[in-house]
DNA sequence: ATGAAAGCGCTAACAG
DNA sequence: CTGTTAGCGCTTTCAT
């Protein structure tokens, strides 16, 4: 059987409440008896019920994660896994035990977000993706739990996110791979309705406009790799180009194999993503590094902050960097 | 204030025990009664508190996911993000909570593996790896804790795990990529102490001997890319082979790439994973897939069981398939 | 500075 | 078939 605080107790000659109150370091008890305490707690290897502690305080330690349903298409990214660990990481930092729970589809994230908070096992929900319309922020937002967004919503009005400065990355990375000689860049996405995607766009056209660039945009369904191959067929076949923003590691990697495929050189890319690609010998890629680690440890922050009502901001943007 | 068991039992007109049975669907409770209280249950939207049940029954419904820190290196493969979905899959069916700690060592392996079994928050762990020596499986035998390993452990004896069928799917492929005019075959593969390389190349050496093959087996220091990289160039200029069997989808991609850039043509590859490889147009390559969702599902099987003491088998293997 | 006692929300004997 | 009661292990008034 486990051991109790009530075996601690006994065995320092103390009552529970002492115990308790030894645990949780409250300044009233006298140095001497928490020195006994203490003692005792570490050689019995004395652990807390978790379970019990978070019945009487109506906190468990446990954050829950929900994991879109691109984490089963994107496999390929590092992105999720990044994020996750950041997430640890900071949690481990801030005492939270991290539940996450992956979903197949909207209907499961949905339901998987209301299942976790209505239980009662976490203190907070951390979404890693906005939607349009998004039914788990409303019933989030509507039943007052704390949670914090990865990714930019549409709907802002006192909810908690992290996420890149798209906008400006793109921008920047614009100037970066425009040469004085070259006036033409393509910018290639994937799907247009999500706010990384409108972000980055704004930001290339922003640049392509105060640079009066010819520009073009091809965006696509998704961020796989195979539409990455199309699009560069497709562009390939309708133009001449030799600089490329690419959204996205998979794309970019599709990207890739048309231009070996097709025997293209001397073209310039700048894309987001540590990109796992291998190495490439005949073209010029610029690699942005979107920190996902440090996206989970700011949800983390942000939403622990919120729990323990000591919270200042409402969102944090991490920073890309152009070196 | 979230509704509680207490507010059900007046609104039905019963008492809180007869609530819990309702629940539980306990046979002696009248069908009548059942119908009615889970109306009031419904129109409520009672969910029993997690943490109060917890408490009483000694059962979380939680359980515990040990990330091993392998996790950080190898982001690339797609392996573990397979294998919490698989878990996530299969939790969801068995009804549990799923709980993930990323370590970054071995110690912290053995930490979080302790804390989480001695705080009370899980009923079983998952690891998901196995080293020489480890502290963590004595740790949890010693308190016999319940727990399931994926990949095979050192010491089986009354340990639950989920492995692959290395040995013979090696064997298999060997068999399978070997030609009636080529003799020749080369094995490459990480870290020697796992027993997955082990395991593989016992396939491997029993399948070469038996077709009295001219074999050698080069061992990296890990399943990098790097390493795949840098043990083809020692390969190639030790050697001239065309056949090859490649332990893991990470060292393969380094094996191409030298390949691609050293171009050297019709080679014949076996590798395992599902390897997200680029096309390959001048090579042949047999990819094997080791389905690690299905190692995950298997794994929650195996610990559930336990957990709820119907347990058959201690250890399930999961066929690789050649086809 | 410490102890006694109530109670968090639920389940499980025990009674009837 | 259903209600009463006693905890599960912990924290938190309220006394002292």
């Amino acid at each position: 059987m486990k051991i109790t605080i009530k075996e601690i107790a006994e065995d320092a000659g103390v009552s529970v409440s002492t115990v308790s109150r030894v645990i949780s370091n409250n300044p009233k008890i006298s140095e001497a008896t928490k020195l006994r305490v203490r003692e005792v707690i570490e050689r019995l290897n004395y652990k807390p019920n978790i379970m019990a502690r978070g019945l009487v305080k109506r906190r468990t330690g446990i954050l829950g994660v929900i994991m879109p349903k691109e984490t089963t298409t994107l496999f390929t990214s590092p992105f999720f896994i990044e994020v996750m660990q950041g997430i640890s990481l900071k949690g481990k930092e801030r005492d939270y035990y991290i539940m996450y729970d992956f979903c197949k589809n909207e209907k499961e994230e949905y339901e998987g977000t209301r299942k976790l908070a209505e239980s009662g096992l976490v203190d907070g929900i951390c979404l890693m993706s906005t939607r349009k319309n998004d039914k788990s922020i409303q019933y989030l937002k509507e039943t007052n739990f704390p949670f914090v967004i990865i990714g930019e919503p549409e709907e802002k009005d006192g909810v908690l996110w992290v996420d890149n400065n798209n906008l400006k990355a793109t921008y920047d990375m614009v100037k970066k791979i425009i040469h004085e000689n070259s006036k033409k860049i393509v910018f290639v996405g994937g799907d247009k309705n999500l706010t990384v995607t409108i972000n980055r766009v704004a930001g290339f056209e922003k640049a392509c406009k105060e640079l009066k660039l010819d520009y073009s945009i091809y965006l696509g369904k998704d961020f796989s790799r195979g539409e990455g191959y199309r699009l560069a067929e497709k562009i390939f076949s309708e133009q001449k180009c030799e600089n490329f923003i690419i959204s996205d590691d998979n794309l970019l990697k599709g990207f890739l194999e048309y231009l070996e495929k097709s025997n293209i050189e001397n073209v310039n890319i700048g894309s987001f993503n540590k990109a796992n690609i291998k190495k490439v010998w005949k073209n010029k890629i610029f690699l942005l590094d979107i920190k996902p680690e440090k996206l989970g440890m700011e949800a983390v922050d942000l939403l622990a902050n919120c729990i323990q009502d000591k919270l200042e901001s409402c969102n944090k943007i991490v920073d890309i960097e152009l070196n």
